[in-house]
DNA sequence: GCGTAACCCTACGCACGAGTAGGTATGCTC
DNA sequence: GAGCATACCTACTCGTGCGTAGGGTTACGC
């Protein structure tokens, strides 16, 4: 049957560069509301008014697919959030419009990136990937606490904060941005922009203590 | 074809209590190994040493068994904590208690708990489920908090701490803890006992400062 | 104006795995 | 020791969805 369907007055043939967006676009809808496995690649091929076998010429894999999905996301996250974290500004600016930025981010594409990484933290087929992403976001909190020491650096008389420390703090901070970054997701009316002050109290008033070489100790060793 | 296999001298008809226990152990360690998905039927039935109709008999649909195998994992961990935090003790001992107690259960169960709750995050079909036990954990959280501030209102002359702030600042701490038990699952080296002191540093330091009535603002706002 | 490459399709093969039908054996009760 | 419930099995059905075979059509170079 070779009849055209009537109701698709206008099939201009696209370029690949801009097939392959559209695609990507659908991917991220699709998988973020059904879930990696639950979404199909029929649906997405639809989504993105395409026919399956052009999804599989241009991006490969379900898997590869989903890959090239995250990996743009996470991208433009990072770009968001580079573009307002200055060189030279002192550490707690740089943090505070780290978080506003991620928070926005995530407010403004609640069923994208977020919930796009948590699929993907569930499947361990992409767990060398997503290590890789995180790696790069604790590199920079990591690096801005790091700074943040040096600062202080002067009035601690204490031995320098290990970088295995900073790393498991970063850690921290990165994990609790994630959980409110879910919270955020599952509440519509929730403001991003409170959301991250709140976070920045938790997370700066604690690490500034820590810095400043002031810790808690358990009383029964 | 009847015959028995030879290498299986003793099939002990077991009661269904005990039958029911081992499908659980089963399912745990495959849902974690596998993710929910990838996971069958089949191997679970075979791994607790049985046949899938009886999976079927005892813990109902694929969905039923993930559902009761989270449950008992949850209840588990709630009950570890539950264990070490008294009633009357001070609110920091209570989360420094809580943070080692849950530290070493996940440590502990490095196949269990941390990943089957990941599973379960990604597929939105145990959301309800999922708030259930999440809204436990905050609850509890949050009430520490809570009596921490009423601890401490003689001496903080602001407007009292709102139930959302404490709701957010649980689920930051809760999100924290969530991310450095991952850390701690990643790395097998590493020391549940430190982690939890490093995560009461970063909590407390930073509740302890809010609390009081200490905030971080916006410079340019 | 014709070749050729890029774009795009319909329609299938095939594997895998959830859930079930229908039956056998064993222990417990009286 | 007969009846009956409970424990247990093998062997299917059937839907679903990934990935592909094989072929059509439009644009563009020359």
């Amino acid at each position: 049957m070779l009849a055209r369907v009537s109701t698709a007055p206008t099939f201009k043939r696209l370029p690949r560069a801009v097939r392959e967006q559209q695609m990507l676009d659908a991917a991220v809808k699709v998988f973020s509301r059904r879930g990696f496995h639950a979404a199909s690649m029929d649906e997405i091929a639809e989504d993105a008014g395409i026919s399956k076998p052009m999804v599989y010429a241009y991006l490969g894999t379900k898997e590869e697919l989903f890959i090239a999905a995250l990996h743009r996301e996470g991208t433009r996250m990072m770009e968001a959030i580079a573009a307002v974290v200055g060189d030279n500004l002192p550490p707690d600016e740089q943090l505070w419009r780290g978080l506003r930025a991620f928070f926005g981010f995530v407010g403004a594409h609640r069923d994208g990136w977020a919930v796009l990484y948590r699929q993907a933290r569930a499947e361990q087929r992409f767990a060398g990937e997503l290590a890789e992403m995180r790696s790069r976001i604790i590199e920079v909190v990591a690096g801005m606490l790091g700074r943040a020491v040096e600062a202080r650096s002067a009035h601690v008389d204490r031995r320098e904060v290990r970088e295995i420390d900073l790393e498991v703090m970063a850690y921290a901070l990165v994990g609790a941005s994630e959980s409110l970054a879910d919270w955020l997701a599952d509440h519509p009316q929730a403001d991003p922009e409170k959301t991250a002050t709140r976070m920045m109290n938790v997370a700066w008033l604690g690490a500034a203590q820590l810095l400043a070489g002031d810790t808690w100790h358990p009383t029964d060793p």
